[in-house]
DNA sequence: GATTTTTATATGTATATACATTAAAAGAAA
DNA sequence: TTTCTTTTAATGTATATACATATAAAAATC
């Protein structure tokens, strides 16, 4: 039996729904031995007649998920050699989502924050960040800095319009970062982002403990509900720690 | 016979290679079909028994182009009913779009480029541009300089696969810029950015006249068409001069 | 030992066939 | 008409088979 299939994994993801194709029990099993690691980059997974011994299927069929894993790119394949599990082209931070504590995780390291600073603020600052085109709206003022293990991870600084989520206004961002806290409470049904790259700044350097004059990556996003503009929010990224995925596919895939 | 297949189209983009399946060539008529805007959304498409005689070939052939488009996202299949090409995919970004000349020209500035390199390219090199997981495919390497008014606005590095592209190998870019031309032969069907932030290298400083020790953006960008990877791209940009910005708004809107 | 030729093997493409599933359309009953 | 049932036409999945193609590895030759 060549090798084990780990088919029953304790781990396994994506669960094959009851009525399942063998095509997609297959594909499924193949792709939750590459994802969780178990085939790693590089692993020759079993041949197309082994495949279909073991599922008890015939060549075509086995040899069609295969095909459709390779014009996905999770694998690779050769004549004569086999197929093998592809290098991971992979992460995934797609921008919309942007969770940081999961990302963070997703590095397999520890995650914390620290609010620097929060506070009531009416007018607008110098520091560029705004949150409608008006501006005169009071808004919640906070600065969080994200930390993967003990290093900083990202700095965040971040307007949440008291007209829109008035409960901002008492809560105690301690316990929940406020990013986490903003999507409990509100769908959001536009986002604009800017990105750009930037000079570190001192406060930046401070406190990222970023040597002098890095590159730093920038990303503004500001986000809508149906009744306006809810929060502005600014990511500040030591370059060389990070780089934004964003991937765009038909809805199928 | 049904309708017009237009196989042989003046305007017809994707030259099927000489040594081309019966599969990719079927592939390519139709997709160009939807391309050309020959076939528009919701135009039900000749069913699979209707390709297979046009063709002369099995069901099973015409099936499997078939679902290799729907899975692609460029057309949806009904039982009963037939298939039918997709309405255009949700805008989802800037990002995929993003003409430089237009960017230019939409800051007021008069646009023109320099190719600064030109050549194919067998084994991926140490720049950190690659095609494919195999990277094994033949390419074309391009470098091209755009520029806003006198200044440099970007630089430009790309790598065009021949295998599915092979129009690109005798093409002469001193006309046009490599990625409007793409542009006008390849739909893409999915997208990967990486966004990220960096100190311009000695090259970069040169060509896009920075000061040393300048952050820089720098945009990588793949695409895949039904067919496999078509380009792989890289965008440098000056910090100061520039900024992307991407708008997402919920599938279902 | 180095080079060329052969062979074995895994993938790649295509065929003909079978039956399952789904939903539009047509027909029958209320 | 309206509702229910049956038919039918298209896709969906899977099979067994055939031969083509590329290539790693073994064998034969230099």
């Amino acid at each position: 039996m060549t090798k084990e299939f780990a088919q029953t994994k304790e781990k396994s993801r994506k669960t094959a729904p009851a009525g399942a194709t063998l095509h997609q029990k297959i594909l499924g099993d193949i792709e939750n031995n590459i994802v969780s690691g178990e085939w790693p980059p590089g692993y020759r997974i079993p041949f197309e007649v082994e495949l279909a011994k073991h599922y008890n299927v015939s060549r075509m069929t086995a040899n069609k998920v295969l095909t459709q894993l390779a014009t996905a790119g999770l694998i690779e394949r050769r004549k004569k050699s086999g197929s093998f599990v592809a290098q991971p082209r992979n992460q995934a931070a797609i921008l919309e989502v942007y969770d940081i504590e999961d990302e963070v995780r997703s590095l397999n390291k520890a995650y914390h924050f620290r609010i620097e600073e929060c506070r009531e603020r009416r007018a607008p600052e110098s520091d560029g960040l705004r949150l409608s085109v008006a501006g005169k709206e009071s808004a919640i003022y906070v600065v969080c800095l994200h930390f993967a293990g003990t290093q900083p991870f990202c700095l965040e600084e971040r307007l949440i319009n008291l007209k829109t989520v008035p409960q901002a206004e008492d809560m105690d961002f301690s316990t929940i970062p406020p990013g986490k806290w903003l999507i409990s409470q509100i769908p959001w049904t536009a986002a604009e982002h800017r990105i750009f790259a930037t000079i570190a700044d001192e406060r930046r350097s401070d406190l990222l403990k970023l040597p002098p004059n890095s590159a730093c990556l920038v990303v503004e996003r500001k986000t809508w509900d149906v009744s306006g503009p809810v929060t502005a929010v600014r990511f500040s990224y030591p370059s060389d720690k990070h780089a934004i995925i964003a991937r765009f596919a038909p809805a199928s895939a």
